[in-house]
DNA sequence: TCCAAAGCAAGAGCACTGCTCTCTTTTTAG
DNA sequence: CTAAAAAGAGAGCAGTGCTCTTGCTTTGGA
């Protein structure tokens, strides 16, 4: 029949999705380690060798389930990033920050797996990458627009990382100073290792009022990038 | 005889290494979700069930690797902060930070395990959490070190942030400002970032020459903390 | 010195896992 | 209408963590 075609794809798309979103559920509540081809195919009504027709191994639903988390990530960060749009660029940078403290607090196994180990054979292929680089992208666009407007401030780099900030700059944004782009890429790990410590526990008996302590933090490190005018639209 | 008791114990003890290091040796090549306990019998020429002996679960062996990647991270950074005794703080800084770096070089899979994600059942014991602050106390000796020689710079922290400060300067250091104290844990994680980030492939296709980045992202960082007098001793 | 108690190794077995293979049924496309 | 492609079902393999029972050895106290 006419839609016979799509019927088949579409039905094909809904058990993909299907069998994503039971794994992610697993993934939630007991962790990568846990996550079981043939629970989650119990659980959907399926023999467990079907599944093999839609993920042809383990490590490939995990690898799904990571660029779902990557894009999940990023769009939490551009939502917050949208919402705060008419104002400062260190506000921007310190609401893209919080939110995606907030979206690994909300789903802290999918945090571990794309910011914690590469837990399967440790491959990354291209889409990997490309959802990967979404909040980065986000928080360079930010820094973009501070250095087009208000400005940015520079601090000096060293001479012998001269060359690593020129070739940075390129591929990343020449329009920026390379002082900034080194600023911004160290800025970015830094970020994750604030989130990182305080999902994993490292915070547990140390830090106490850890939102206050967070939007403290990230905001220096803004300021660190060069986002200096905090009081300028 | 005498050495009865001993050599009971002391048989005990070699079994115990014996396990572990086999255990490590494959934790280093495949990783924490493929190390076998049957797979760690076998190759001690032991069946699977006289391991239960010695460690009554799989999630005891990790647990105790942890604890011992723990250890091994802090030697690390004790034997790089004794070389550099007689520098600048802000060196002895850096080069505790570099030793850090190089070891999760050289034992990814053990970093994944403590500074990745909580792998087994979530728990940690306090022994756990004794080794843990290893490095971290050691960070914080050379700060108070910088306070009572040559000095640190205070950058003000934000009113609502007082009480923290204050709480975590009384835990962690009453002797050190607390402005300084809340840029150390926030240094301290920053750090960690910086190496996560490298490790697990973030920096794949953006940074090129990560030694002399790390060095002047970390150098960066300790400026932060307030140890602001390179030049001194 | 002897002997009960504790420590330890070995093996069988259970429930579970990822994955492969074969067989049958259904759907698609020429 | 029919050949080919796609999908499901089931059996089966090798491997896993873990438990239980059975013997053997070492230990510490009477």
């Amino acid at each position: 029949m006419s839609t016979a075609q799509g019927a088949r794809a579409r039905a094909r798309l809904e058990v993909t999705t299907a069998i994503k979103d039971e794994a992610r559920r697993q993934l939630a509540e007991e962790g990568a380690a846990k996550l079981s081809l043939r629970a989650v195919a119990r659980e959907l009504g399926m023999v467990s060798s079907a599944l093999y027709r839609y993920f042809p191994s383990r490590d490939d639903l995990l690898t799904a389930l990571i660029i779902d988390a990557y894009d999940s990530a990023g769009e939490a960060a551009e939502t917050a990033h949208a919402t705060a749009a008419n104002t400062t660029p260190l506000r921007r940078w310190v609401a893209v920050c919080e939110a995606v403290r907030v979206w690994a607090l909300d789903h802290p196994h999918e945090y571990a797996l794309i910011y914690g180990s590469p837990v399967p054979g440790y491959k990354a292929p291209d889409t990997t990458v490309r959802a990967a680089s979404r909040v980065g992208l986000l928080l360079t666009g930010i820094v973009r627009d501070a250095h087009r407007t208000v400005g940015v401030a520079r601090t000096p780099i060293p001479a012998e990382l001269r060359p690593e900030a020129e070739r940075l700059t390129a591929a990343l944004d020449p329009e920026l100073p390379p002082e900034v782009t080194m600023a911004l890429v160290a800025a970015w790990a830094q970020v994750y290792g604030l989130v990182g410590f305080e999902l994993f526990g490292q915070f547990n008996r140390v830090v106490e009022d850890r939102e206050t302590f967070f939007r403290y933090a990230v905001s220096r490190i803004g300021h660190e990038v060069g986002l200096v005018f905090p009081e300028k639209a």
